[in-house]
DNA sequence: TGACGGAATTAGGCAAGACTAATAATATTG
DNA sequence: CAATATTATTAGTCTTGCCTAATTCCGTCA
C-alpha cells in the first residue's frame, strides 16, 4: 500500500505553490524558469517540486508543459497567499513595521500561522482601525518605545518580571535589574539569573507576592518582583 | 579553512535549546534523556544535536555528561523561550485563544518571528490590557464572529475584497459573493475567480474604484467592490 | 528540414535531521 | 566487586530539498 498523497505541506512547496498562484494570476500558466526566479532556485529544483505536488494533486503537470492550479491548489495557494498578505499588513499598519521588513517577516510568518490566527489577526487590525484613537494611542507607544536602535535590548530586558506572571506560573529569571543592596539582597534569596521561580499567588491587593525559588517559598513586595526580569513558561 | 560555528540556529536546534534550558531551570543540568522525552525524539538524536550545538559553543558537552548551556547558549535559549512566551500569551489574552491551542501555534511562531516583533506584540498586548475598553471591544467582535465552528470559512471568504485594497495594489479574486444578477455582471467583465486585479485608484470619497483587468480599466461601485473577496498581493 | 539555443528534465551528490540497531559507558544492586 | 540494567554513543539508513552536470525536448530560423 502507497501513500502518494499527503494533505499537509512543507513551507518549501507553499512558496512554489504561491510562485505559481501569482505567476498564472498575471499571465495564466506558468513556466518552470519564472517559479525558479522568483524563488532563486535552480529549474532542477523546480522540477523536482512540481512532481511532489502533482503527485498531491495541487497542480496540473506535465512535463514540458505549462503549468497550472488544481482547484485544490488554488484553495490551498489563495490560503497561503491570504495568511501571508494579513500578516504583513498586520505587521505595517498595527506593529507599524517598515513595510520591507515586514514583507520579510511575513514571508516566514505565512507557513507556521494557522488560517485561524490569520483570521483574527485580521479581525483586530479591523478593529484598530476603526478606533482611530487606539490606532494613535498603539502606534505612539511603539513609536516612542522604539524611537532608537538602542533601545530594544533595553526593553527587551525589561518585558517581563515577577510582577507580570500569574498565578501558578513558572519563570526562569534572566536579570535583575536593579544596582546595588537590593540586587545583592535578592541574589542572595536565590534570585539569581538562570534560577526557576514559581508564583504561589498574591494577596488580594497583589502584594506582597509569594514565590517558590529552590523549594523555599518567599515573599516579594511588588516593588521587588518588578526588577526581576524573567521568562515565563 | 573551516566554519565550525555560525550563528543562526534552525527552528530544531532552536528546540534542543530551550528543553536545556527548562531542565537546566529545574534540575541544575540536564541528561540526553530528559531531552529526548521533552521533543519525543530518539537518545541518538539528542547526542548528533548536542555536537552541533557544542561546536556553535552554544552548551558545554563532554560525551556521558551532564549538559549544560554556555552564556550565549542561555542567552539565545532565553531569547527563543521570551518569543514563545510572548507569542503565547498575545494569542490568549488579545486574540482569545484556547490556551492549549496557543501553545501548539506558539511552538511553530516562536522560530520564525524575529525579536523585534515579539517585542511590539508585547507593548501591544500591555496597551490592550491597560484599556479594558479595548480588551473588551476585541474580545466582543472575536466571540461574535467565532462563536461557531462553521463560520471561519464563511468569514475567511469574506475578509478581505476589493474594497479594502490599496491603490496599486494587486489581488487575485477568490469569490464574487453575491447571487444572481450582480455576479454575472461582474464575471461577464472578466472579475471571475483567479482573476489578477489591480487598483488604480479611487476618488475621494472612495466610490468609484477604478481597476485594471486584463488591460482593461474598469469604475466599480463600493457596493459591487465588497461583493468582491481577493487575495492581496 | 535540419541545426541551433533556450528551457526542462534526469542523474547523482550533499547537508540536515530524523530513525534503527549495535555497541560502549555508567549506575545500581546483590 | 561483579553482574545487570540503564543511558549514551556510534554507525549506517532514509527523506527532504537543494545543488551541479549532463542530457533531452521544443521552437525558431536559415
Amino acid at each position: 500500500m502507497t501513500f502518494e498523497s499527503t494533505k499537509s505541506l512543507s513551507a518549501s512547496l507553499e512558496d512554489y505553490l504561491q510562485a505559481i498562484f501569482w505567476t498564472a494570476a498575471a499571465k495564466g500558466a506558468a513556466r518552470a524558469k519564472d517559479i525558479a526566479r522568483q524563488l532563486g532556485v535552480k529549474a532542477s529544483s523546480v522540477t523536482g517540486a512540481l512532481q511532489t505536488l502533482a503527485e498531491k494533486r495541487f497542480v496540473h503537470y506535465q512535463p514540458y508543459e505549462a503549468i497550472t492550479l488544481t482547484a485544490e491548489g488554488f484553495d490551498e495557494a489563495a490560503r497561503v497567499a491570504q495568511r501571508h498578505f494579513i500578516v504583513r499588513e498586520f505587521f505595517v499598519t498595527v506593529l507599524g513595521l517598515d513595510r520591507a521588513v515586514a514583507e520579510e517577516e511575513a514571508c516566514r510568518t505565512e507557513h507556521c500561522l494557522g488560517d485561524d490566527i490569520a483570521e483574527r489577526l485580521a479581525t483586530l487590525m479591523e478593529f484598530v482601525k476603526a478606533h482611530p484613537d487606539m490606532e494613535s494611542g498603539v502606534s505612539q507607544l511603539l513609536a516612542e518605545r522604539y524611537r532608537s536602535a538602542e533601545i530594544p535590548a533595553q526593553v527587551r530586558r525589561g518585558l517581563v518580571t515577577v510582577a507580570d506572571l500569574r498565578s501558578g506560573q513558572k519563570a526562569v529569571i534572566v536579570a535583575v535589574r536593579s544596582g546595588g543592596a537590593l540586587a545583592r539582597r535578592l541574589v542572595d534569596m536565590g534570585l539569581g539569573r538562570g534560577a526557576l521561580v514559581e508564583v504561589e499567588g498574591a494577596a488580594p491587593t497583589g502584594d506582597p507576592i509569594r514565590v517558590k525559588i529552590r523549594g523555599y517559598q518567599l515573599a516579594l513586595r511588588r516593588t521587588e518582583a518588578a526588577v526581576i526580569s524573567v521568562v515565563g513558561k
